[in-house]
RNA sequence: GGCCUGGUAGUUCAGUUGGUUAGAACGCUGCCCUGUCACGGCAGAGGUCGAGAGUUCGAGUCUCUUCCAGGUCGCCA
């Protein structure tokens, strides 16, 4: 049987016992046991840090027996008097002190735990996901959590006081089939159908808007059916927000007073704003993707005109199918790289679907893969155009412009961070202006909204909605941090022809409109102010602002990468009976 | 669904060209130690080498299949 509790009340955390002469009550976790035969001490944690307990077998041989049964992980109660110890850890904030014990309770014992609980665990994560009771425990993952508390409370606080209200909008609604595949449930009353879980509140709080709540704010969990990645979990939690009576400057102006208060009261960083801005097209032009990571350089050029007379046939071939030559010059000493490393790195490219590298490696002279198919001089007019010196090497690919972009935009990523020149302190933000409205759907050869169709055209581009689909940009924008998508805004359509115009151009029927978006449409026929919000990573944020490399480092309880949770093993089967009463039977397609 | 990486004591890893009884460190158990702090010393327990099949006189090592985890592409309006 365990000790009771019975009597003493916790007074401080451990992290908190620091001067002497006070009588304390901790409770906590024996984080290690130190037993030197005639004295014993035991260091005791809980997530405020740790303190050392000293036991000495003169004083108490009854609480001395009970010390040295202790083991790791056991949950102790102690109460004593803290003494200055003999002699003195400056390395730890209690380390001066430690508390002399009187009276010791083990409220649990504890199995030996699968693996150590210390801070420095390189231990598998496959194994600490699934005992995360036990991996949370650990040091670095409370700091995270408990940082993200800190995130969302700042996050409150200032919307709070800039008029934000916060509102809560349904986890259980109607489906709608565009975009990402919705998380189904299934409804019990009304057999065969389905709810689902909301993707993002986007339709809620445009309704809000027209509801004259002006202003809504909430930290929204959200829910997408689709495959993880490090920065993907099916469900996270968003940042919500929506604006009446503004453009898109007024949100971006609140969002960038948003990131500057949040970085400078949880980790102290001053954020100068406005925050930079680079339009969709010129981030692809530079970067290849539409999430920059700016800082470090290696930006991608178009040598197409310097290279379009070469006798090389892959380059010849790309530009007369309207596809570019482009080049990255990647700095700092790769110019050494190995014909391994090299290979290594086309190999990538071949996975991103670009069909090879072509590269001038220059170690101590410029060693080109393609050198026998140029003429004298034409090495040297694209390592000057490309502004390569001695230990540089410069990537060229020649493709289609999309692929060509795609390729050097994850080889210089790639680049950068093999040779370790992305600054770890500093935090660039970027907006992303101007995004397209259509994308080109390849599979059906038809032009498809890039985000969901309530979002407003640019005013300029409305003319080439018919007739060129390419041209259409969105008052749309994205927030880029550190080549991290964080968050991404819009302007709505309020005016209700405009709206049935863009439901045309998208290719919508009448009853497709009604069936999936009736009442929205209706809903805006009853006067809508102009409006506009974003939606921000909440697990995004924390993750880098918790310089993590997933976001399972700021999740509690994250999923892996088929979606199941390592710990509860869900999602699980269902009993026949509880799937009769929703009217489901499964039927499993074997492939 | 494609590609890449990984899986050997509880944990992190080593394991040569395929060759005797598969090792180390940490952890764990017991004993010793009155000032440790990543305490120290002595002794000990602990392995279906992810699983299955194949090649071989012989497989942790080679081949195939499969499972699990991670990264990435597709996907994510």
């Amino acid at each position: 049987m365990a000790d009771s509790m019975k009597g003493l009340k916790r007074t401080h955390y451990c992290g908190d016992v620091t001067e002497t002469g006070q009588e304390v009550v901790v409770g906590g976790f024996v984080d290690r046991i130190r037993n030197k035969g005639g004295v014993i001490f035991i260091v005791l944690r809980d997530r405020t840090g740790i303190v050392q307990l000293l036991f000495n077998d003169k004083s108490d041989p009854e609480i001395f027996e009970k010390a040295s049964s202790c083991r790791g992980e056991y949950v102790l109660m102690a109460k004593g008097k803290v003494v200055e110890r003999e002699s003195k850890n400056y390395k730890i904030k209690t380390g001066l002190v430690e508390i002399f014990v009187d009276d010791l309770r083990i409220l649990a014992k504890a199995q030996t735990p699968p693996f150590e609980i210390v801070s420095d665990s390189n231990v598998n994560e496959e194994l600490r996901l699934k005992y995360r009771y036990l991996d949370l425990r650990r040091e670095p993952l409370q700091k995270n959590i408990i940082m993200r508390h800190e995130i969302a409370k700042v996050t409150r606080e200032y919307f709070y006081e800039n008029g934000f209200l916060e509102i809560e909008t349904p986890m259980m609604m109607k489906s709608t089939p565009e975009g990402a595949r919705d998380y189904l449930v299934p409804s019990r009353v009304h057999q065969g159908k389905f709810y689902a879980l909301p993707q993002s509140p986007q339709i809620y709080k445009q309704l809000l808007m027209i509801s004259g709540y002006d202003r809504y704010i909430q930290l929204a969990r959200c829910f997408r059916d689709e495959d993880l990645r490090a920065d993907r979990q099916p469900e996270f939690t968003q940042i919500d927000l929506e604006m009446s009576f503004v453009d898109a400057e007024d949100i971006q102006e609140c969002v960038e007073g948003f990131v500057q208060r949040v970085f400078k009261e949880v980790i102290g960083v001053e954020i100068p704003t406005p925050l930079p801005r680079l339009t969709f097209a010129d981030a692809m032009n530079r970067y290849g993707t539409d999430k920059p990571d700016t800082r470090f350089g290696f930006e991608i050029q178009d040598i197409s005109g310097i290279v379009k007379n070469t006798d090389f046939v892959v380059f010849r071939n790309a530009l007369n199918e309207g596809g570019s030559v482009r080049a990255i010059n990647v700095k700092d000493g790769a110019g050494t790289y190995t014909r391994k490393e090299i290979d290594k790195l086309i190999e990538h490219a071949k996975g991103i679907g670009a069909k090879g590298l072509a590269y001038i490696r220059w170690a101590d002279e410029p060693n080109c893969s393609f050198k026998k198919f140029l003429k004298d001089g034409e090495l040297e007019t694209i390592c000057n155009a490309v502004g390569a010196e001695k230990g540089d090497l410069i990537l060229i690919c020649a493709d289609k412009n999309k692929t060509v972009l795609s390729t050097l935009g994850a080889i210089r990523l790639i680049c950068g961070k093999r040779l370790n020149v992305i600054p770890e302190d500093k935090y660039n933000f970027l907006w992303i202006t101007e995004m397209p409205f259509f994308e080109y759907d390849e599979e059906s050869g038809t032009w498809v909204a890039a985000h969901h169709p309530f979002t407003m055209p640019m005013e300029e581009c409305l003319e080439y909605l018919d007739t060129d689909p390419a041209n259409v940009r969105a008052k749309a924008w994205d927030l880029v941090l550190n080549g991290t998508e964080l968050s991404s805004g819009s302007m709505r359509i309020t005016d209700f022809e405009l709206q049935q115009k863009m439901f045309t151009a998208l290719g919508m029927t009448d009853e497709e409109i009604k069936a999936k978006f009736g009442f929205l449409v209706d809903a805006y026929r009853y006067g809508a102010p102009p409006h506009g919000g974003m939606g921000i990573g909440l697990d995004r944020l924390a993750m880098i602002m918790c310089k993590a490399d997933s976001l399972r480092d700021v999740t509690a309880f994250p999923k892996v990468q088929n979606a199941s949770e390592l710990m509860s093993e869900c999602p699980s089967t269902v009993d026949e009976e509880n799937l009769s009463v929703l009217g489901i039977k499964v039927d499993i397609q074997e492939d």
